[in-house]
DNA sequence: TATTATTTGTTCGTATGTATT
DNA sequence: TAATACATACGAACAAATAAT
């Protein structure tokens, strides 16, 4: 065999044209996912497969894998195969931001989970964001939120233990973060800020968001304050970028 | 030679310990890195070296540094070396958002180039956006903001020709877009909203700003109005996520 | 439940091309 | 021009996760 014999029409491979063989294969896999190619279960063939279609090494296959991969078109998962993702959601970040509200707008379930729930000192820049000194205490709350069933949000967030005495005891009860806060008096509170960003995952924010370490997260960094303009929460959320998109609505 | 005999203490590879080799090596040097242990140019060792100093060849040695390129702690640079980068700066995103005014304010300095413009026809995207019929004429302008002579962002946006007959001349004459926008009467223009996500950028993206295809870049997707509240720009800017994060201030 | 086949993940080795110094 | 350093690609082997038998 010499070459690309089992190519479909106008998706063979060529070798020295300036642009890398693995270029070239995922730039043809993702027009076939575009155009729905890969039926409505989405499996993509073998590597295996694919390299022997493409009169390719394996190793190079991978590559363009791994780059899809990376791009959220697809999912790749040990043992089981390569996926389609479906398309993503928008999650409305404004003064008012609540996730549950957020999403069921958008005709999703949502859940949120509490991971964990420390007390701990301030470190300099949760100090300086709750205007607290640094080595007060805070507790540290963990948690994550789904939609559909899906991980969407992975956020570490810190509240000042002056204010919030006993915090997680009172959320267990309270059944939840908004309606512990209500107990402590706070009936409403609105964002101030939010830095946002993006990078490619630690191990640890991709097992939480359940995503591969090739596929970016957008980070948002933010604070929210209670109706006197005191900050009364200060955290990092990080989102799985293939799964949503963040809408800032400017105005109000 | 057995293992590691040069390895710096601390920092020797363990081989079947659950946790890939290329891992521990990326962990190894993203800490080193943050502890500045490649004095001031910031050049690390050859992908040859570091290959030897960890016992491991030189593929497993490159995993670990397509990683530290991706999470942007690295640039590597074919023919010259692999260099640690450095922090970012903020961009700040609101209803009045302008390019030069808001890195003037953090002591950088600031630049525009207009990279290409054409007179197409909306596609459906771009006119619903715009509340405009699809197949309207519009101006699409490439173009890219500099910041300390670095690309920051690269953006596509899309005017009504209708409203802004030969725009870009007008641009050419004005010296500027913002300025060109004015001779049209438009004297003040807010931002309505703002959609944000995240992606490994296309050759074409990653070419305009610089960066290599590992490392995210954010978009965003915006709407522009003037004082009545007409939509006269729709587009898409990208930003290097190493080099910007976002700032939303939510109104006071 | 245990075994086997399938599929992706990691690592080594080797060779050659391309960009920079 | 030569040396250095990164980029791409092939081949082989085994590990780990999953699915089917």
């Amino acid at each position: 065999m010499t070459s690309n014999e089992n190519a479909a029409p106008g998706t063979a491979v060529e070798r020295g044209a300036g642009v890398a063989v693995w270029r070239q294969i995922e730039q043809i896999l993702s027009a076939e996912i575009a155009a729905h190619g890969f039926g409505d279960e989405g499996r993509l063939p073998s590597e295996a497969e694919l390299a022997r279609r493409f009169d390719v090494n394996r190793h190079t296959v991978r590559r363009a894998m791994l780059r899809l991969a990376a791009t959220g078109l697809v999912s790749v998962e040990q043992g089981r195969g390569t996926f389609v993702q479906p398309g993503a959601i928008d999650y409305r970040i404004g003064k008012r931001t609540r996730f549950t509200e957020n999403l069921q707008q958008q005709h999703h379930t949502s859940a949120g989970v509490v991971l964990s729930a420390d007390k701990t000192k301030a470190d300099p820049t949760v100090a300086k964001a709750l205007s607290i000194r640094t080595g007060a205490l805070v507790y540290q709350i963990e948690s994550r939120h789904d939609s559909d069933g899906v991980p969407i949000t992975y956020a570490r967030n810190w509240y000042p233990a002056a204010r919030f005495a006993d915090l997680p005891a009172t959320i267990e009860s309270a059944g939840g973060i908004t309606a512990a806060l209500a107990e402590y008096g706070v009936v409403d509170y609105t964002r101030k800020w939010s830095r946002i960003g993006s990078v490619l995952p630690s191990s640890e924010v991709a097992r939480r968001l359940q995503i591969n370490r090739q596929q970016p997260v957008m980070w948002v960094e933010n604070v929210d304050v209670d109706e006197t303009g005191v900050p009364i929460k200060y955290g990092i959320t990080h989102f799985a970028a293939d799964r949503v998109q963040l809408m800032v609505e400017h105005d109000a």
